[in-house]
DNA sequence: CTCGACGCCTGGACGC
DNA sequence: TGCGTCCAGGCGTCGA
């Protein structure tokens, strides 16, 4: 982990506690405000979906989160937002020049909302209502968040009974639970004492539940750990500071468990990475 | 239907 | 020094 906070922030990883700071970052201070100027710069992973003309003059009426998605509540439509895997987004009262990786920017009469992404896996998407097809495309299969109140273990369990799956590759996929990501799924199945090859289907309750209670678990001490960065930035203007919990498992392939001492393993699943411990955390 | 592989993209690490 | 190669990954798409 400390490779990653000693590179450059823009490399990091956004999930959904990412996600979610970087909305509180920005939510209350855009609302309300008048779109003046919407720029493109180079393409991201999808096209905007109309022409940036046509967001001027809209109105934000507000910032919500989906998973992974920055949602911005229009007045004629919704600004669906992602941070792909290099993104970043910014609010300040400045607008200075767009450098080589700033791809978008939404110019209100309250600041400037820009995304820097230098490998171009996020995305900005304009959709004319929630329910369009061309929102739903991409909201459509999320499954429950973590941090609400419809993530609970009883229905957790339940789903994972259906899937053949590894459990890891279960998580990333979103679509039992979604903001799990790749960093975030070895960490919790480490809590959990779960091996991330463990068909998901063979959990049992108590093992299911367990998993459950880490998810919610690494996922909020993740949010208020980035919310506590946030207010050392917030005398800035809005720059959302990058964090991550300190990993027990992500990245430490080779160097001693910290609970065991056993050397922590790496292995490929879906052609990801993916760190464990073969003494605790159990098939 | 489910499941796994692929590709997009760039910067940093590493080898020669 | 400079170049080539490999690697990281969210997620839609495609093929089996």
């Amino acid at each position: 982990m400390m490779r990653f906070l000693t590179t450059a922030y823009a490399l990091f990883m956004p999930e959904l506690p990412e996600v979610e700071v970087t909305r509180l970052s920005f939510a209350d201070r855009i609302q309300g405000a008048h779109i003046s100027h919407a720029q493109l710069g180079k393409p991201l992973r999808w096209p905007l979906g109309c022409e940036p003309q046509s967001l001027v003059d809209q109105q934000v009426l507000g910032v919500r989160r989906r998973g992974k998605y920055l949602l911005l509540d229009l007045s004629a439509g919704l600004l669906l937002m992602h941070l792909g895997m290099s993104g970043s987004v910014t609010f300040s009262i400045h607008t200075p020049p767009a450098g080589k990786h700033d791809h978008f920017d939404l110019v209100t009469n309250l600041g400037t909302l820009r995304l820097h992404d230098p490998r171009r896996f996020g995305a900005v998407v304009f959709a004319p209502s929630q329910e369009h097809a061309s929102a739903q495309k991409l909201l459509g299969r999320l499954g429950v968040e973590p941090l609400g109140d419809f993530f609970n273990a009883v229905l957790f369990h339940q789903a994972l009974k259906l899937r053949k799956t590894a459990i890891k590759q279960v998580l990333l996929a979103g679509e039992v639970v979604v903001g799990v990501g790749n960093i975030y799924a070895s960490e919790a199945l480490f809590l959990a004492g779960i091996r991330p090859t463990t068909r998901a289907m063979r959990l049992s309750r108590p093992r299911s539940d367990r998993l459950h209670a880490a998810i919610c678990d690494v996922l909020a001490r993740a949010v208020a750990k980035g919310g506590s960065t946030l207010k050392d930035f917030s005398n800035a203007q809005g720059e959302s500071g990058y964090f991550q919990l300190e990993a027990m498992v992500y990245d430490r392939a080779g160097l001693p468990c910290k609970i065991c001492s056993n050397p922590i393993k790496s292995m490929r699943q879906g052609q990801r990475s993916t760190f464990f411990c073969a003494i605790c955390q159990k098939p």
